[in-house]
DNA sequence: TATTTCTGTTAAAGAGTGTTAAATCAAAGT
DNA sequence: ACTTTGATTTAACACTCTTTAACAGAAATA
């Protein structure tokens, strides 16, 4: 059982997360403001802190620069607000944790931990390690993409896009959302990066042809094995 | 046989939905609060359940929690009434869920039924993913029409306005139908791009004369093959 | 018949995508 | 610190998909 420690002093989202969060079996724990979350962390055990960056007493980035001088391990996540500084946010983030910005789908935050624990914690979560793909097989742990003789050690990003797909088969893995839970910002460029590595991904895949990556106008990709 | 708990506390609107849906041949068990809904679906076995958002006893969306907590397949759909709070619904319908909103059409549901089917289970309904016209080979899920030598990947309006029209052969498809299940908002604008996609449609299925798309005059299309 | 609404069709504009190659960045070794 | 190597991003260009506009014709309504 995964424990989460939830502050948010937004008291609708923060009942709504918890329940919802409950819903996709993680043991939520929730406390409105900084005091209360630090007295929480320092009498319970957790596996995750999920702190929204602005809240009463203490705000989130110093509970978490506490939270660490004590716990260096434990992933931190936190919900910002979309006008806050990035830099600020970024000197905080650094190392395995993450941001989500407001306002964010609950599918969207579920894929952010559901990865902050699979990097982290090893296979808590349904941490499917093989795909198989038409005639190919694919190892997202280690990244390699086998077919027949021939074996293809990917790149992090070509692997992440290509896992998501996976997870999405026969149906439309949307643009925004794979930008957001690959490479965080959905803007312009990245975008255009993404096309970059669908490109890639389909020459890799190009061996067999039942396998294909339609992409649907305007929406996102769908992954095909007919 | 498909199997729908359907949890309806306004009794009219309960069996009218439950004799429908037996009509489209789901066996279709009917109860009126959230309790009954509970104990049924408990002793018994579903493929869906349709849950009524605001219910005696148990509300629709605790009792979906409490579902959810024993069965983490099963798709829920929720019947919502049209002033709710959409945040609050989106919470819980994430993932392979959905909600429809009152005042519906059984027509709209059943479409929402057989798309969430048709994610979930494998094919329990036609999902079919061959369609013969005519001479045409008709193939949704790559989105390719064959005839004889020729072969043309269509584009994703192309292939989805057809598949409509596939599924509502010799029948009217009504305008309004298919511009919400396809473009979601049934505008001016949207309209006139249907039309559009109309004539390409016709344009391709013009190597066999004996395939027609009708119209008919202020209702929709209807797809004929004589 | 006159008028309005709906439909058919074509072409253009605008936005999204596919692909390749060069530039940039980051990590690792020398 | 310098170089090398590979991953990722940016740039450029061609092309595709969808929407919008424009005009013409058909069907309904008064």
């Amino acid at each position: 059982m995964v424990r989460i420690l939830l502050a948010e002093d937004d008291n609708n989202l923060g009942t709504l997360l918890r329940d919802y969060l409950g819903v996709k079996s993680y043991e939520t724990i929730l406390v409105s403001d900084g005091e209360q979350a630090w007295t929480k962390f320092n009498s319970e055990t957790f596996d995750l802190c999920l702190l929204d960056v602005m809240m009463p007493k203490t705000d989130g980035l110093t509970l978490a620069k506490n939270i660490r001088e004590i716990n260096k391990q434990i992933p931190i996540i936190f919900l910002t607000a979309k006008n806050m500084e990035k830099d600020i946010i970024e000197g905080f983030t650094a190392g395995a944790d993450d941001y989500i910005t407001k306002p964010f789908s609950m599918e969207e935050l579920l894929y952010r931990i559901e990865a902050i624990l699979r990097r982290t914690k090893g296979s808590v979560i349904e941490n499917k390690d093989v795909y198989e793909i038409g005639k190919f097989t694919f190892y997202p742990l280690t990244q390699i993409l086998k077919i027949e003789d021939e074996s293809n050690k990917l790149t992090t990003k070509e692997s992440e896009l290509l896992r998501l797909l996976c997870t999405h088969r026969n149906e439309v893995l949307e643009r925004n959302f794979a930008l957001k839970a690959i490479w965080v910002d959905d803007n312009y460029f990245n975008a255009r990066s993404m096309d970059v590595y669908i490109t890639k991904l389909r020459k890799y895949l190009k061996r067999d042809p039942s396998v294909t990556i339609l992409n649907v106008h305007g929406k996102g990709y769908k992954l095909l094995t007919k």
